[in-house]
RNA sequence: GGAGAGGUCGCAUAGUGGUCUAGUGCGCUCGCUUGGAAAGCGAGUAUGGCGAAAGCCAUCGCGGGUUCGAAUCCCGCUCUCUCCGCCA
């Protein structure tokens, strides 16, 4: 969630800022928020001015009830109430919330003090209810809406209205020439037979996929590299849940806007998780962290379950797109002065396992109009594949500043002043396996239709050197 | 899945309808005291919302209900613990 109070007092910046975004949905869920928030903050002083005169009258009430005497404290007090309770009253009428209502400027002059206050409290429960409801009404709009509002883009990002303006950055790394026609990996892995697609479907039906032998070995290798690659770049590692309930899904910001993205057990109220990133970001929901213990670095290997139901008929072929795959995720909370300089340090340390491989790839900075839901600023990794000449997305890497934090209640204690903060959050892929093996098979794709290990992972493979 | 016990401030506890504006102890912070420290004494010590501020409002696991009034009574949910059952 972005900040209200930002929404408030600088709405043109925030709507200049999510025009970048080319979401002209989220756009026209500004003014209706601001209008909401009128309304809300209306009711919250009208609300609140009545509840202060009536629990200033039960106090009366308590004090008459509890003793016989009325003392000086007790007299005080009683005044007070009955100030208020005037004004609650000067309020109602003007509100029209009751016509010839009638509080009595001293509720105690009469005979009946007691019963005189008992009737004026009687009224007021009710009127304050019904300002409750009101608020619970308008409440309830206002938290629907902020949920749909997408995070801001930080000033560096490129403008730009889609994917096709991501700015590449140099290409690192050799990449592959042939002698021979190069083959698309579904072609490598099915001479190999280290991927089933056949029995893959049958299982699980479309997008399903079996990796069998060396090819289920070869994943093993990389997960195995990717969380060496993880702890030499101080990231501690977690294993996590693989099924969250529903307000973590709220948390991390896949919902309400990508509900029919992940799957769910009806029976027992969970959702699978489509990236370790939900889990990650949840472990510290509703805490407050000491600046001292930032900034934290998690990673953890989880199956990533996602429906893909929007791309169905895309990239069918192989396993570029499918419904599940491991992942390594790396993930940090910072405090907001050091977020950005952490984002960098995030894609290096995404970029250093690619290096590792040996396989070409490139770093791409997202604009405005790709950045999706969360992120503020993001850089995609992609790896050239040579069989299908494709440049293979391995890794997003995010910084989402205060966005989860806000969403999931994460906040941390400065040493300089009690003020409590949000945290900022950062998300990358580190990496996941699927497009990587692909990359593998296709540009280390040799004549014979063998492939070659890359050095880093045969310690990880008993010493192969090739697959074949 | 069944039975029972519980969830109160950072921790531990008190609190069975109204002086609860949630007390006390521990811990922590500041001050006094001291040559210095400890002890002792004093003050402070949750989160959020509204407000220019004073201040007010909300929160005793969550949500409903009863009541003029709920930490307290009732209902539902949830989580933790103990025992039974099942189980890699």
């Amino acid at each position: 969630m972005i900040d209200i109070a930002l929404i408030r007092e600088k709405p043109d910046w925030v709507k200049a800022q999510i025009g970048k975004l080319n979401d002209p949905a989220a756009l026209e869920r500004i003014d209706r928020i601001l209008e909401i928030d009128k309304q809300r903050r209306t009711l919250i002083g009208e609300g609140e001015t009545l509840q202060a005169a009536r629990n200033k009258l039960n106090k009366a009430y308590g004090m008459l009830r509890g003793s016989k005497q009325i003392d000086e404290r007790m007299k005080a007090a009683i005044a007070a109430a009955a100030t208020i309770a005037i004004e609650a009253r000067d309020f109602e009428l003007a509100n029209g919330y009751m016509s010839g209502a009638t509080i009595p400027a001293d509720v105690t002059a009469g005979e009946k003090p007691l019963e005189t206050l008992l009737e004026a409290m009687g009224r007021m429960g009710a009127w304050v209810e019904g300002i409750n409801e009101q608020l619970k009404t308008v409440d309830a709009a206002f938290d629907e809406e902020m949920l749909w509002v997408p995070n801001l883009p930080h000033e560096s990002v490129p403008v730009a209205e889609n994917d096709s303006f991501n700015i590449p950055g140099t290409v690192e790394g050799l990449i592959p020439e042939f002698d021979f026609t190069p083959k698309p990996h579904w072609e490598i892995a099915a001479a190999l037979d280290i991927i089933d697609f056949e029995r893959g479907i049958k299982l699980a039906g479309s997008r399903g996929y079996i990796l069998k032998g060396l090819g289920a070995q070869l994943q093993r290798a990389l997960i195995t590299l990717f969380l060496e690659n993880a702890r030499e770049h101080g990231f501690t590692e977690l294993y996590v849940p693989n099924f969250v309930r529903e307000e973590s899904m709220f948390g991390s910001g896949q919902f309400p806007k990508f509900r029919d993205a992940v799957y769910f057990d009806a029976d027992a109220d969970v959702y699978m998780l489509p990236t370790a990133e939900v889990a990650i970001t949840n472990m510290h929901r509703d805490e407050i962290l000491d600046e001292t213990q930032l900034p934290l670095y998690y990673a953890a290997q989880t199956p990533c379950l996602r429906r893909e139901r929007m791309s169905a008929g895309r990239d069918v072929r192989g396993i570029k797109r499918v419904h599940q795959f491991e992942k390594v995720e790396l993930y940090k909370f910072t405090s907001p002065e050091t977020s950005y300089a952490e984002l960098e340090s995030l894609v290096e340390a995404a970029s250093a396992v690619i290096r590792k491989l040996g396989l070409p790839f490139r770093r791409l900075e997202i604009v405005t109009g790709d950045l999706g839901f969360s992120a503020t600023k993001k850089y995609d990794l992609e790896i050239f594949a040579a069989g299908s000449g494709e440049w293979l997305e391995v890794s997003s890497c995010s910084n989402t500043e205060d966005f989860q934090a806000r969403r999931a209640n994460i906040k941390y204690r400065p040493d300089e002043g009690k003020r409590t903060r949000f945290v900022h959050t950062l998300n990358g892929s580190g990496l996941a396996t699927p497009r990587v093996m692909i990359a593998i098979l296709e540009n280390y794709q040799q004549a014979d239709g063998r492939v070659i290990v890359p050095e880093a992972l045969r310690p990880y493979m008993g010493g192969l050197e090739v697959i074949g």
